[in-house]
RNA sequence: UGUGAACUAGCUCAAGGGUAGAGCGCGGGCCUCAUAAGCCCGAGGUUGGAGGUUCGAGUCCUUCGUUCACAGCCA
């Protein structure tokens, strides 16, 4: 009986472009759904940008321009790159939309009619400088068990203690740098603890078939009776970029709240627009999200299990709506075994893989080879993804197509025999289509995926044996050819159709060029006919060209390290074009001065580097080799003389952040006091500033 | 620090109380239909370390190590 799913991937926060985690999400949900839309279930498929919150704000602020106009332009990046990796989504949103701020202002609603509202006086760190609460994230100082200096509000990361942001010792705020004072308001809690919710969260933990590490980790919260639980706050005070509390104005929601009622907004924008008609689901978004019957579930990934298996189907349950079905939770992926990280600059970006000119079919094929059904992380490997793509796919799988399909349209005008599959591999073949159902089924894609490519195998044993360029030589074996290479097409055929949830692309061109349907497995297996047309072989998919992964993992043709060699050889290699018109690419200095004597930890300590702005620079008259800059701290300004005038224009200086000693005793010069330095690289034939990654501050200490 | 998870051939992964498997890579052989791919054979592991339970342990228990996640107002 066909089944009716609503299935959602994560909200990607609307602060920036999609990291290759977000794309990862949305290819293992999409394969799914792919192959759901296939066993003919109808499946709406729906995300959204998470845009509200405090690190938008900021960001926008920072940016100068409105956080309407950030989250709209984030917005218009999301939109055109989920469709280049061939994510079938059906709408995706914005939780900063008329949809959400009704939703979540009915859900409140109903939730406080419920009783599962309260109130209460907190006393929070407030910025008197930038007049706004502070999230523990920007809050920083020392920590109350170590003195480490310079730590979050949540925990150290020296000693590990995890303690409330009042705990700090000499608090600062990072975002002013001012010193924070304690502040009363009034906070707005979901009532978690309340037992009505404690029972109905072991309930609906115990009826969901969540996975055994999920329900471990519900386990530690839950148990005890819940006794673990706290309320949860869910309102903010201005400034925020949110959705207003109803009643409560001046109040906002605090963005978590907002974020998951996406899901619903989005399935909502999208049933207002009329594409869930278009899509055969005749019913109002009302009716639809009030069916028992549909099954809603949520790929999400381990970081957001709180969120997912607590606070949301908490909230739906008594806000008097339907609960989720299930929550698919997923790791990370790694690439070459390190962790994602922006602000360390590992891994790559979904935009530079496409730019260095990566097929996404690649990318998907390499994914679901590795996904499992469990909460485990995958590491995108380079050389693994090439040995991967290239003989499983190309090798082996579009390699059938190749080797059968050209004597068809040779020998025989391009109609198909009718195939004989020999009894054992006919079994094979047939037994595969339920188990490799099963498998994609209960998300175990890399199992589906091996169980496909041992088909692959064995239809290129079968070509092997029967040998069709034998008889091709040989008169009279005219019908076995045929016979041979048609059996082979149809083996084909039935890969494409197993394949066609991580391939999508590949499996219309392949349906497209051989005259079959590969989207729906009730038809789309059934045996091809003696007489079936077929299109001459076009190659359907290349190699992967390792030098595109190299430069995806931003490996550069030149050596690291410059040996002498290769020092002595440019000369005798004249340099490329290419590498003479790159003014940016520094030349090599000629001498590397040697490591200094080896200092304490302590040592290093001493000295305070902290994030500057230049808010302004100047040249100094009478001197031809300074620049003096106005520095803003954070906490304050200070006037620096930086020798770098040789190498910079004052102009383009201003609004660049930088990195200067701050605790560097004052000096007085001829043309007035310099109160610190700057930080610059260079060996006597060049200047280079040093400026930290996106996203520091200034005032930031740097160690 | 606590809780949970992971650690198996060079690489990526399977198995899961009863003789450790696959793909890729590697060595050897065969073939040539394929926008260059296939087929066959082989080498390779004391399953992170150390203890224990058991007739028998990758598999269960203890412990150590390494890595990761979470640890309530961080998204």
């Amino acid at each position: 009986m066909p089944r009716t799913l609503f299935v959602t991937t994560a909200l990607p926060y609307a602060n920036g472009p999609f990291h290759i985690g977000h794309i990862m999400e949305y290819i293992q949900a999409d394969i799914w759904v792919r192959f759901q839309r296939a066993q003919g279930h109808a499946v709406h498929f729906v995300c959204a940008d998470d845009a509200h919150g405090a690190p938008i704000m900021l960001n926008a602020e920072k940016l100068g321009i409105p956080p309407e106009q950030l989250v709209s332009q984030v917005n218009a990046l999301h939109n055109a790159d989920w469709p280049r990796f061939h994510i079938s989504f059906n709408h995706f949103h914005s939780t900063h939309s008329p949809e959400n701020t009704e939703l979540a202002q009915s859900i409140y609603k109903s939730l406080k009619a419920a009783k599962m509202i309260a109130s209460r006086e907190i006393e929070q760190f407030f910025d008197p400088i930038k007049g706004m609460f502070l999230p523990d994230r920007y809050i920083k100082g020392e920590c109350p068990k170590c003195g480490t200096a310079d730590q979050y509000g949540d925990s150290c990361e020296n000693c590990g203690a995890v303690y409330a942001p009042t705990d700090l010792k000499n608090p600062f705020s990072a975002l002013s740098g001012a010193k924070p004072v304690l502040k009363k308001s009034e906070h707005y809690f979901f009532k978690l603890s309340d037992k009505r919710c404690i029972q109905f969260l072991q309930k609906w933990t115990g009826e969901t078939k969540l996975q055994s590490e999920v329900v471990n980790k519900l386990a530690e919260w839950l148990g005890d009776n819940g006794k673990n639980l706290n309320d949860w706050d869910i309102s903010r005070d201005p400034p925020y970029f949110g959705i207003e509390i109803p009643d409560v104005p001046g109040k906002y929601f605090y963005v978590w709240l907002d974020a998951p009622i996406g899901y619903l907004a989005s399935l909502k924008a999208y049933f207002d627009s009329g594409k869930a008609k278009a899509n055969g689901e005749g019913r109002t978004f009302d009716e639809f999200l009030a069916d028992d019957a549909v099954e809603q579930y949520h790929f999400i990934g381990k970081d957001i299990v709180y969120f997912h298996t607590l606070f949301w189907p908490a909230m739906l349950h008594f806000a008097g709506r339907k609960v989720p079905n299930n929550v698919f939770v997923h790791g990370f992926i790694q690439v070459s075994g390190e962790k994602m990280s922006k602000s360390r600059g590992v891994g790559f970006g979904p935009a530079r893989y496409l730019e260095v000119g990566l097929n996404p079919e690649w990318l998907r094929y390499y994914i679901a080879a590795k996904l499992n059904d469990r909460v485990e992380d995958i590491d995108f490997n380079a050389e693994d993804f090439i040995a991967r793509v290239n003989s499983d796919l190309i090798g082996k799988y579009v390699n059938i197509a190749s080797r059968s399909a050209g004597f068809i349209a040779k020998r025989f005008g391009g109609k198909l025999g009718k195939p004989q599959l020999p009894k054992d591999i006919a079994a094979e073949f047939s037994g595969a289509s339920a188990e490799v159902a099963v498998l994609y089924e209960g998300r175990e894609f890399g199992k589906a995926i091996r169980r496909i490519m041992a088909l692959a195998d064995l239809a290129n044993q079968y070509v092997d044996g029967n040998k069709p360029w034998e008889l091709a030589k040989q008169e009279g074996k005219d019908a076995e050819l045929l016979t041979v290479c048609s059996t082979a097409v149809a083996m084909f055929r039935d890969l494409t159709v197993y394949l066609a949830p991580v391939l999508p692309k590949l499996a219309a061109e392949a349906g497209a060029l051989f005259n079959f349907d590969a989207f729906e497995w009730k038809t789309s297996l059934k045996p091809l006919r003696e007489g079936h047309d077929i299109q001459p072989y076009k190659h359907l998919m290349g190699r992967v060209d390792p030098k595109q992964v190299d430069a995806l993992m931003g490996v550069e043709d030149e050596p690291k390290k410059p040996d002498a060699k290769a020092k002595a050889e440019p000369a005798a290699d004249a340099p490329s074009t290419e590498f003479a018109l790159t003014p940016t690419e520094a030349p090599r200095p000629a001498v590397i001065a040697p490591i200094a004597e080896t200092i304490s930890i302590d040592d290093f300590a001493r000295l305070d580097l902290r994030v500057a702005r230049i808010v302004d620079a100047e040249f100094v008259a009478e001197a031809d080799k300074l620049l003096k800059l106005t520095l803003d701290l954070g906490v304050e300004q200070r006037n620096v003389f930086a020798g770098i005038r040789s190498a910079y224009n004052p102009k383009d200086l201003v609004g660049r952040l930088t990195v200067m000693v701050a605790n560097l005793a004052p000096r007085k010069m001829r043309f007035g006091e310099s109160q610190g330095m700057v930080l610059a690289a260079g060996d006597g034939s060049g200047v280079y500033l040093l400026a930290p990654d996106s996203g520091a501050q200034p005032g930031m200490r740097v160690k």
